[in-house]
RNA sequence: GCACCCGUAGCUCAGUUGGAUAGAGCGUCGGACUACGAAUCCGAAGGUCGCAGGUUCAAGUCCUGCCGGGUGCACCA
């Protein structure tokens, strides 16, 4: 409800000024003024109003004095209690604080459904290897990106990025045929989490390279295997990726994050996804043959120069190797013209997972299946979270998709950068890694893969439970062993995810195992223990059988007495009315990280409310119900926040 | 060398398209459990917002230069 207000006063501020100066502002800035004595919304608008005046008629109108028009053109409404000017020329707007506690209750009316469908890929990680806190990260900002877009109203598809085909796979087939020298059933004995047994031994062949650099001849013969396909190696490959995307998506399970389909690099070459992709390049002159230089022989795309003054020795970016072989950003190239429906051909599928909420995770393949399935692509724009450090990268992708497909879907899509998760040296020490001299010097040491570098997930996930656990038992000595385990498990979620979550994507977070796995302070458990207490608040309530004096439009001016004499009551019910606009910031920027704070201070007023106030004991009917009134509104966006932010509520804690 | 990101309290980080007195958490010190759950709350100490200019009625926020850290600039992904 406050979201529509803000959108009335702005609209009709603009017409005001429109109609009265003739001029047309672009945004209305709106403002939520840094004391409750400056009121509820604040409009700096009548500076920006004398600075145009003043650049189109000379002299610099007094914005004190446009501030007193706008104000009293304001029309007269029952959500608003007065407008004030103050300053050099704010406009103070307070709010009715009755109407906005008994509008709170009427539940907020759902998204519009946008029509939209967007494409979001997240996760991708090589399937050779354990996810670490890194690959986590991506994960869960992810996830929380696709609940926002649907909370907004539009139809998400959720990809996961399947590379099985690169060097990566290669790497652990090398260390399994030429390290260990196991057969394809001594492989499939191999018993336990088999990602994380793939995980040593990635780390042993990249070793074994240093080393030996005669090795890595290897790798290139079976790289070369597993591209041309039909021979044991490959089929090797085929099931050692797979056994490993299978615990990959284990992992991720237990944050709850799941896939629509899963889009493999195997298909998109085997299906010759690259050769329309590039003939459509060829055709529109993107990509051009070198005859000469250092890329002679390649295909090179160059990014259409931005001035004319750009240097025209630009490289360019290689996308075919003299040998014929097509790079990683070829590929998706091609896969992000698939996403928005460029390319016609399509994806062949067959369900990959079945999980017991009733969804399926699809898979791509080669060959076609009876099953029928949903429509995947075609979409209305993409989102991409990939790392930072693949930004140079994905503008080519993005130039090329825009240079061929000519509409605004290109406009709306975008790669969601972020930074990565790297490692204190005491993290590193902790974990029992050896550093060098230097390394130990430096603030943070980014996690390797090849080097088996980092913290796996599945690992921080069981420290996280163990530690929620032995909490739990301590509470709540009397559960059996199944609900304790399940309430550790969603406090451990909660734990993680908004570790992750309340960093803004351009931090690199320092993973530190002390901050990670706190339960106090500014974390994820803070926030559900909020909730917990509010909702015991309640329990309590029907237990004691205390009778309730509902509230209505006929205690407006009681209410207004009790909370106008109140500032304190009223920020915090006024900080929970500003949920939606939160939520719409989060979803502008693509930021969870502004929702994970939002909810943060909401669990933090809250506390500080519940602590001043003993609702139960309250002798008044009416202050009662106003204490019940303001909590309950709280308690329900808070719900709604963690759920954004995919972190459930336990019964208890 | 070029491009992008970052520099705010002892540490880790917020700071809403430029707005009114720069905020949290952790840590430190001191307090609050015979009332709705102490995974909580209250109080204190802690700041030349990297440095120097510029734009503006207004700069932590925008522009330029410099310093310091990270990342990228592959016929890897």
């Amino acid at each position: 409800m406050l979201e529509s207000l803000r959108k009335r006063l702005a609209a009709h501020l603009r017409e005001w000024i429109r109609e009265r100066f003739d001029l047309a502002l672009g945004e209305i800035p709106i403002e939520v003024p840094p004391q409750v004595e400056y009121g509820d919304l604040a409009f700096p608008v009548a500076f920006q109003l004398a600075r145009k005046l003043r650049e189109r008629t000379g002299p610099r109108p007094n914005p004190r004095a446009l501030a007193e028009a706008i104000a009293a053109s304001l029309p007269p409404t029952e959500e608003i209690a007065r407008v004030e000017v103050a300053g050099a020329g704010y406009i103070n707007v307070f709010l009715d604080r009755a109407r906005l506690l008994l509008g709170l209750r009427q539940p907020e009316p759902p998204p519009e459904p946008s029509g939209e469908k967007i494409i979001v890929e997240h996760t991708s990680i090589n399937p050779n290897k354990a996810a670490h806190i890194g690959h986590l990260r991506n994960a869960v900002l992810g996830d929380a990106l696709v609940r926002l877009l649907r909370h907004s109203g539009a139809r998400v598809e959720v990809h996961n990025y399947i590379d099985n085909t690169g060097v990566q796979v290669a790497d652990v087939i090398v260390g399994f045929k030429y390290l260990e020298k196991k057969g394809r059933a001594e492989i499939e004995a191999i018993p336990g989490k088999f990602d994380h047994y793939c995980w040593d031994l990635y780390a042993r062949v990249t070793a074994w390279y240093d080393e030996d650099p005669t090795a890595l001849a290897l790798r290139r013969q079976t790289l070369s295997e597993i591209e041309e396909g039909g021979n044991p190696t490959a089929e090797l490959a085929e099931y050692v990726s797979m056994r490993v995307l299978n615990a990959q998506l284990d992992t991720v399970e237990r944050l709850g994050i799941y896939y629509d389909v899963l889009p493999r690099e195997s298909e998109i070459l085997h299906l010759k996804f690259w050769d329309r992709a590039f003939e459509l390049l060829k055709s529109a002159g993107l990509v051009t043959y070198e005859t000469e230089g250092k890329n002679r022989g390649c295909w090179v795309m160059r990014l259409p120069s931005e001035g004319e003054n750009s240097a025209p020795e630009e490289d360019g970016k290689v996308l075919v190797r003299s040998d014929g072989t097509v790079v990683y950003t070829a590929k998706d190239i091609a896969y992000h013209l698939w996403k928005l429906g460029r390319l016609d051909v399509d994806f062949s599928y067959r369900p990959f997972r079945r999980y017991s909420n009733g969804h399926t995770t699809w898979i791509t393949t080669t060959e076609p299946t009876e099953e029928a399935h949903p429509e995947f692509g075609h979409g209305s724009a993409y989102l991409s979270v990939i790392g930072s450090e693949q930004t140079y990268l994905q503008k080519f992708v993005k130039e090329a998709v825009r240079a061929l497909v000519p509409d605004p879907r290109v406009e709306r899509s975008a790669h969601i950068a972020y930074e990565k998760v790297t490692l204190t040296p005491r993290a590193c020490l902790e974990l029992g890694i050896e550093l060098s001299p230097e390394e130990l010097e430096r603030q943070q040491i980014s996690m390797s893969g090849r080097r088996g570098l980092g913290v796996k997930a599945d690992d921080l996930i069981a420290k996280l439970e163990e530690k929620a656990l032995l909490e739990v038992r301590a509470r709540h000595p009397e559960l059996s062993d199944a609900e304790a385990r399940h309430l550790a498990h969603q406090i451990a979620v909660g734990a993680l995810r908004y570790f992750l979550l309340k960093y803004t994507r351009t931090t690199a977070i320092a993973f530190d195992f002390a901050e990670a796995l706190s339960f106090e302070g500014e974390t994820g458990p803070y926030i559900q223990y909020a909730v917990v207490r509010a909702r015991s608040i309640f329990r309590k309530l029907q237990e004691a059988e205390i009778e309730r004096r509902p509230l209505g439009p006929e205690h407006v001016a009681e209410i207004n007495r009790l909370l106008n004499a109140r500032d304190d009551l009223w920020t915090l019910l006024y900080f929970a009315a500003r949920f939606e606009e939160f939520v719409r910031q989060a979803c502008e920027g693509y930021e969870p990280a502004i929702l994970a704070k939002y909810a943060f201070q909401l669990a933090q007023r809250f506390n500080n409310f519940y602590h001043g106030y003993h609702i139960l004991s309250e002798g008044d009917p009416l202050k009662r119900e106003v204490y019940l009134a303001i909590t309950e509104a709280v308690c329900e966006r808070l719900v709604r926040a963690l759920d954004l932010l995919g972190i459930e509520v336990p019964e208890r804690m």
